[in-house]
DNA sequence: GCGAAACTTGCACGCTGTGCAACAAAGGGG
DNA sequence: CCCCTTTGTTGCACAGCGTGCAAGTTTCGC
C-alpha cells in the first residue's frame, strides 16, 4: 500500500515543526471548507483553528484557496513518484497508466472526491485545481523527457501529458460527481475509469463508440 | 476572412454602450501589461485609463486578469462558433481541426502569444487563463453533445474535448515561446503545429516518433 | 415627454496579501 | 550550560481588492 510518510529517517525538530504546521493548516482549510462550504470562510478562521496567527498562514500559502490543494498536489506528486520507479524499458503508456491506477490506491481518496465537488461550485478553488494540475503537467513533462531523451519534441512532450492529465482529470471528475459522499474510499470505480479513458486515449480517438466508452450501460 | 464584428443588425444605445465599455476595459487592461507588465499595475489605474469609475470596471470583471482574458474567451467563442456552421456529417475529427485552423487566421493573433507569454511569468493570469479553457471545455462539451446525440458518454466527451484543447493549448504555448514580439499575426506557424498534434492526437499517442512531431527537424 | 428599467458612480466596509521589525525557538560550538 | 547564529512566528501597518447599497444618470417603450 502506498503512503506519503515512509521517509522515517532522523528530522531536525525545525522541519517536522513545518511540516505538522503546514499540514495543521491544511487540515483546517478542508475541514472548515466542509462543514461551512467553500469560499465561506476567511483566512483568520482556517489560522485560528489551525493555532497560528494569520502571518503564519501567508508564510504557508498564498491563499485560502491554494491550502485546499495541497492534496491535489500530493495525488499528482506521489503519481510522479510511483512512475519514476516503474521499469524504464516497459511500453511508456503502460507505466503512466499503471502509475495512476496505482495511485488511486492511496489513502484518503474520497476527500479529493469531495475536493473536486466543491471546485464546481467555487471559480476560486476551480482556479487553484487547474493551477495545481499545470504545475503537475510541468514537472511530469520534466520527467517524461529524461526517460525519453531529446528523441521528442517539446510540443509533443507538452500535448501528450496534457492529454493524459485531461484524461485523469475527466475520470476523477466523473467519478466525483457520480460518487458523492462516498466515506469508504471506493477507488475501483475510479480506477476502471481511468483505465477506460487512458487505453483510449493510447489507441486513438477516431470512433466514439470504441470500447467500453461509448455506451455507458451497454455490457459487453 | 473571419471577424468577430459581422452582426450588424439594430442594436441599441445600451447593448452597443456595454459592448464599447467592456471593450475600452480589456483594451486598457491590456495595454496596461503590454507596457509595465502583468501584475504590475492596479485595478485603479485600468479605470481611470478605460474612463470609467472604480465601481463600473466590477461590474464588468471580477479582476484586473480576468479583463486580460476576454481575448482567450474570443478566440475560443469563435472556434466554438465556426465548428457549428461546419457540415455535420463530416468525420468529427475533421471538423475540429478545421474549425482551429481557421480560427488561427482571426485578427489580433500576436496578441494571444503576449498573452500566453504573459501568463508564463505571472500566475495569477494563468490561473484566470486556465479558467477560461475551462469554460470554454464546458461549452464545446455542450455544442459535441448536441452533435453526437447521446450515443457518446459523458467521460468520453469530456476526455476528447480535453484532448483537444491541452493540444491546442500546447500548440498555442509552443508558437507563442517561438514566436517573440511577431508583429505581423503570422498564424501559418501556428497553423502547422495545431494540425501537426490534432492529427496525431486522432491517430493516437502509442510512437513518440510517429509522423512529423518526433523529430522536429527532420524534413519527411 | 414621462415613467420604468438599466447602467454608472461614490461610499463604506471587511478581507486579502505583504513588507517590516521585534520576538521566540532550534541548532551548533566552546 | 551558555551564547550566538539561524530560522520561524507574530503583530502591525498599509495598499489594494471585491461587493452591497443607495443616489444619480442614461436609455427605452409608450
Amino acid at each position: 500500500m502506498l503512503s506519503t510518510t515512509d521517509n522515517v529517517e532522523p528530522m531536525g525538530r525545525r522541519e517536522q515543526n513545518k511540516i505538522d504546521t503546514r499540514r495543521a493548516i491544511a487540515d483546517a482549510a478542508f475541514d472548515l471548507a466542509r462543514s461551512v462550504g467553500p469560499g465561506a470562510f476567511t483566512v483568520d478562521q482556517i489560522a485560528e483553528r489551525a493555532g497560528v496567527s494569520r502571518r503564519t498562514f501567508f508564510n504557508y500559502f498564498h491563499s485560502a484557496e491554494d491550502a485546499l490543494t495541497v492534496r491535489v498536489d500530493g495525488f499528482l506528486d506521489l503519481a510522479i513518484e510511483v512512475f519514476g520507479k516503474l521499469p524504464q524499458d516497459e511500453p511508456l503508456f503502460d507505466s503512466i497508466i499503471s502509475a495512476f491506477i496505482e495511485t488511486t490506491r492511496m489513502e484518503g481518496l474520497s476527500q479529493h472526491g469531495e475536493l473536486f465537488r466543491m471546485a464546481a461550485v467555487n471559480p476560486e478553488l476551480l482556479r487553484a485545481q487547474l493551477h495545481s494540475w499545470e504545475r503537475a503537467e510541468v514537472r511530469i513533462v520534466e520527467a517524461l523527457r529524461s526517460r525519453l531523451g531529446s528523441g521528442a519534441s517539446d510540443l509533443y512532450l507538452n500535448s501528450l501529458v496534457g492529454c493524459v492529465l485531461s484524461c485523469t482529470k475527466a475520470a476523477m471528475r466523473d467519478w466525483a460527481s457520480d460518487t458523492p459522499t462516498s466515506g469508504d474510499d471506493s477507488g475501483a470505480d475510479l480506477e476502471a475509469r481511468i483505465l477506460a479513458v487512458l487505453t483510449m486515449l493510447r489507441d486513438g480517438f477516431a470512433d466514439p463508440g470504441v470500447g467500453s466508452m461509448g455506451r455507458p450501460r451497454s455490457s459487453s
